[in-house]
DNA sequence: GTTAGCACTCGTTTCCAGCGAGTGCTAACT
DNA sequence: AGTTAGCACTCGCTGGAAACGAGTGCTAAC
C-alpha cells in the first residue's frame, strides 16, 4: 500500500475531487469516465478507486453510493495536485474596487474586507482584527466625558484605534488631561507596544513622577488603556453557508452557527496562522476543532513590514473550490497589507 | 361580527395565544380546556373559536389541525390582554451584571448589550448604534499616520468615537495637526453636531481663516470627519433563531439570515423607532418588510436627556414570549441610558 | 493488466392503509 | 338562546411493502 500513488491514480483522484467539489454528490466510477475522458473502462476505474479507498483517500457513505474524498485527499490535492492559475482578472478588479481605505476607520475597512471575501468566494469571509500588542504606538489621548469619567483613545500604526471608558478617582480638568496626553505622547513616541508597556512601568519608579500626582495618574491611566482587549473578529456572509448542500441538515447547521458565535475558538485558530507567511489551509478536522468538522479554512496574514497585523480568510465546506479561493485570499491579504501601510 | 369581543372570547383567545406561544403547535378545542380550567365543553369552545376565526384572530393551517393566532390576535394580545408583571429579579440582576461600561468602548458596550439581550430572552438581540447627528460634540483630534495620511478622531457625548482615515493634499507636521485640533476644540466646544456643522461652514467664510491655510485645512478636514457614516447595527445571538421550530424549514431560514445580513432594511425599521418613547412592537408584516414575515421585533430607544442615542431590542418569532421580552427590553434600554449618561 | 458480465447491496421513492387529532353539523337539553 | 353530546368527515402523519436504480465487488475471459 505505497503512499506514493502512480500518475494514473493521481489523475483519477484529482478527477474525483473536482467532480465532488462541483456536484457535492458521491462520485461513481461511471461519472469519472463521463466527465473526464479517461481511456479506461468503469471496471478499471473501480479497481483504482478501491485502492484509493484502501489508502485512505476515499470513503464510501454506503455500499451503493459512489465515493467521497477524505480530508487526506483534499490535503494531497491542495499540496500537490492543484495547480493555481492565479487570480481571475475580474475577481482582482472586484476586490480592489471594494477594498478602500479613505473615509473609513480600520474596523470598517476590515469588516468590508470580510464581506468582500465572502461575496467573491461565495463562502464565508473572516478577518481577525489587528492585535495591539505586536504594533507600534502612535498616539494617546484622554477626553473628559463626565466629572470623573474619562475616555482613553489609543492609536497605533496603520490607524488602528482602541478606546476605553474608565473612571478616575479624582476629578481632572480638560487641561490636565491635555497635559497628560502630551507627556505620554512624548514619552512613548515610536515605541512598540511591548516597549511602551515596559516604559510605562519603568517610568512609574522615576523620582520626578513620584512627586507629581498628575504624571503619576497619567501613567496609571495609560496602563489601563494599554490592556489589550483581545482581538476582534469579523465574520461576514454567514448566510452563504446555507447554500451548501452538505449543511442542509438542521443540526449540522446549528452547530456551525454556534461555532461562528463562539468567536474565541476561532480566534485561537486564527492566532495559529498569524506567524505563518503565505496562504494557510486547514482542512476539516485538521483545525482540531470539532465544531468545524466538515469545514475548511483558507487564511493568509496581512502585515506592515515585519509586523503581522492580522489574519484574513475564507471558511467553507471541505468541498471548497480551493483553486479559486486560494488566489483570492492571497491577493486580498496582500492588498490590505499595502493599504494599511501608511507609505 | 362586532370587533369588540365579549369577556369570555377574550379569555379564550388569550388562552390559545399563550398555549401557542409555549408549544408552537396549533391548538385545538380540547387543549384549551385541558390546560386552562374553563367550565365549558369542547363544543362551546369550538363555537367561540369559529367566531374568532371569522373575526380574523385565528387561522387554521388545515381542517384537522387546531388553530393558530394571527398577527391581529397578537396585536390585541400585547395591547390589551397581556398584563406585564415587570421584569423578573434574576433577569434584572443578570442584565445589570452583563452590562458594564468601564474598560470598554461604546461599540463594545453595545455589542455586549445585544448579546445580553439575546441570551436573556433566548431570541436574537439587536442594537442600533448611536448616530452622530443627534449628538453633542466633545472632542476632535488629528493623528498623523503617514506622510499624507491622517486619522481623524471625533468624540461625542457618551463617549461615542468615530474615526476616519483620509489623505491630505499637503504634508502637515504633527505639531500642525495638534494646533488644528486645539483650534477646532475651542471653536466647537459644547455644540450639537448640527450646530457644529453649521459653525464649520460659517467659519470658512471668516476673513482671518481665508488667509491662514492651516485653519482652512483644519476646517476642511473637520468637514470630512463630520460626515456621518450611517449607523452601525449589532445583531447577536442569531443562532437562537435556529431553535425556533417554525423556522425548521430551510428556505425560511435562509431568508431570515439574509435579512440579518442585509442590515440597511433593519436600520430603516429601527430608525422609525428612534423617536418613539417607551417600548415599540412590530408584529409580523406590520414592519412592512416581507423578509421579516413571521418575525416580531420589540424595541426601545436609549437616550441621554432629550437626545435619542440609539435603539435596542429583540427579534423573535411572532410567537414570542411578549410578557417576558417586553420588560427585558424596557429595562435594558433604561439601564443603557443611565450608563451612557456621563452624570 | 484490463474489461465485460452479473449478482448483490442498500438507500430512495412511491404507494397504500390505518391512525388520530380536530372540526362542523345536527339534534337534544337546560 | 345558549350549551352540550354525538357523530360523520377531513386530512396530515406514520409505517410498512414494493419497485427502483445507482453503484459496487467478484469472476472469468481477453
Amino acid at each position: 500500500m505505497s503512499e506514493s500513488l502512480n500518475e494514473r491514480s493521481k489523475r483519477i483522484l484529482e478527477a474525483i475531487i473536482e467532480d465532488y467539489i462541483s456536484t457535492a454528490e458521491p462520485v461513481g466510477s461511471r461519472a469519472v469516465l463521463h466527465r473526464h475522458g479517461f481511456a479506461l473502462s468503469p471496471a478499471t476505474i473501480r479497481n483504482v478507486m478501491s485502492d484509493l479507498e484502501e489508502c485512505g483517500f476515499l470513503a464510501s457513505p454506503h455500499t451503493s453510493a459512489g465515493r467521497v474524498p477524505t480530508a487526506k485527499a483534499y490535503r494531497l490535492y491542495v499540496d500537490s495536485l492543484l495547480q493555481l492559475r492565479g487570480i481571475a482578472e475580474d475577481e482582482e478588479a472586484a476586490i480592489r474596487r471594494r477594498c478602500s481605505i479613505i473615509g473609513k476607520d480600520v474596523a470598517e475597512i476590515l469588516k468590508d474586507t470580510s464581506r468582500t471575501l465572502s461575496t467573491i468566494s461565495h463562502y464565508t469571509g473572516i478577518v481577525l482584527a489587528p492585535r495591539l500588542a505586536a504594533n507600534i504606538f502612535r498616539h494617546i489621548e484622554f477626553v473628559k466625558l463626565g466629572q470623573r469619567r474619562i475616555l482613553a483613545i489609543l492609536v497605533s500604526e496603520g490607524g488602528i484605534v482602541q478606546n476605553k471608558i474608565f473612571e478616575s478617582d479624582a476629578e481632572l480638568s480638560a487641561a490636565d488631561l491635555g497635559r497628560m496626553s502630551n507627556y505620554l505622547n512624548d514619552l512613548l513616541h515610536g515605541l512598540t507596544m511591548e516597549q511602551v508597556r515596559r516604559r510605562v512601568l519603568e517610568e512609574m519608579q522615576n523620582e520626578k513622577v513620584l512627586y507629581d500626582t498628575l504624571l503619576k495618574s497619567a501613567l496609571e491611566f495609560s496602563e489601563q488603556a494599554l490592556e489589550d482587549e483581545g482581538s476582534e473578529v469579523f465574520i461576514e456572509g454567514q448566510a452563504n453557508i446555507l447554500e451548501q448542500p452538505e449543511f442542509a441538515d438542521l443540526e449540522k447547521m446549528k452547530e456551525i452557527f454556534r461555532a461562528f458565535e463562539e468567536k474565541n475558538t476561532l480566534v485561537s485558530l486564527l492566532d495559529r496562522c498569524m506567524s505563518a507567511r503565505g496562504v494557510n489551509i486547514f482542512i476539516g478536522a485538521e483545525s482540531r476543532l470539532s465544531s468545524l468538522e466538515g469545514l475548511s479554512i483558507v487564511t493568509s496574514s496581512f502585515r506592515t513590514g515585519a509586523n503581522t497585523l492580522g489574519v484574513l480568510g475564507v471558511i467553507g465546506p471541505t468541498r471548497m473550490g480551493y483553486g479559486k479561493v486560494i488566489p483570492i485570499v492571497d491577493y486580498t491579504a496582500k492588498l490590505i497589507s499595502n493599504l494599511l501601510n501608511s507609505q
